[in-house]
DNA sequence: TGAACCTGGATGATGTGTCAACTATTCCCG
DNA sequence: CGGGAATAGTTGACACATCATCCAGGTTCA
């Protein structure tokens, strides 16, 4: 049960002090714990699941409610291949449907329906209770404060530099010779 | 680009306050960014998944390196077909092999190999690396102790309760009778 | 104009997670 | 002992994510 997720302290590896390795596996069990059950919230009392929402909100999100699919790719930090068989999906379901983009051959937007309006709506109220539950009703003030800038560094830190360069590969389609030597992101 | 994620602020229920939301906002992205970074790392710099990382490493924790399969369930939260299907998959690579339980006729063990062994090893220093540099190279001290207790009271909040009925489902097959008055969980 | 290249997006194969049955063994209790 | 319930685990169908590949429509430039 100690030293449950990496046992391999100090031989093989500069490795996490006690406190950080604690830090760590308390919060990956919560996030593993906190996704699942937020999934499971969702589609249990909606008809959608978690992606959809996030989907759905981009589209509900945007005046005239159609985005293009790379767009919404980018948005979502999701590659363009998940968005289209999402789509797809979704499109299958009535709670989207695309359209092509008549200044731009190659394009299509997708497009909110009334079907995928009236579920985002339903689903929005519950989610958002379940998610002050959950989280924000278990936190001081001072902690949220600690949550936000805690999430901010790690994000950015994966935004930025060489990190960046993988993540770009949703804007890209080529590897584009990311300059890596041998390990990529770590290793900063 | 506001309101991104919940665009129905008091319309429709209590909502978050905004810096909830921000916190929410940025802890959503954070971790959605922080999980496809390390699975990448590891499937691109080792031979197995996230997935099969914590599988191997409660193998590796346990002293004759055999798990029954439904502990294994327990100690990831899993549920018992998604580890049945999994080791199937591991077993097909020669990471893990399954044995029969002499004592319980219906029971198997999943037995860690050589190649999963030798397999974690190699994968294990990357990943450390991995998360220090993402994540606690970027945390102050205070900031890491934050992320431990705050981690801990949404996951504690999330195993007791009515939560924990729902998630006990990996203990027991039955929905075993929630008394859940529509909603569930939320509405402590 | 047309050849090389880039971009937006779709598609199919494969691996993974979930749900609902199902089988086989063991337990409980008369 | 015998029969029903619980337990351990598997299986199949389906939704989803990722990867590599493909293709049609644009762009650039000679």
């Amino acid at each position: 049960m100690m030293c449950q997720l990496f046992p391999y302290a100090e031989q093989v590896t500069r490795w996490l002090e006690p406190e950080q390795q604690r830090a760590w596996r308390a919060y990956v069990r919560m996030q593993g714990e906190l996704n699942a059950h937020l999934s499971r919230q969702m589609s249990v009392d909606s008809e959608i699941s978690m992606t959809d929402f996030a989907v759905l909100v981009q589209l509900t999100d945007t005046p005239d409610e159609r985005v293009r699919v790379l767009e919404l790719a980018r948005f979502l930090h999701w590659e363009k291949s998940r968005i289209s068989h999402h789509v797809a999906r979704m499109e299958k379901r009535g709670l989207v449907r695309r359209e092509n983009c008549r200044s731009d051959g190659r394009g299509s937007f997708v497009v909110l329906t009334d079907l995928g309006r009236s579920a985002i709506e339903a689903a929005a109220p519950a989610h958002a209770e379940t998610v002050r539950a959950l989280v924000f009703d278990q936190l001081s003030d001072a902690e949220v404060k600690a949550l936000e800038e805690i999430s901010e560094k790690i994000f950015t830190r994966l935004t930025t530099g060489e990190c960046a360069a993988v993540i770009a590969r949703c804007d890209a389609d080529d590897p584009m010779e990311v300059v890596s030597e041998e390990g990529g992101c770590p290793e900063a």
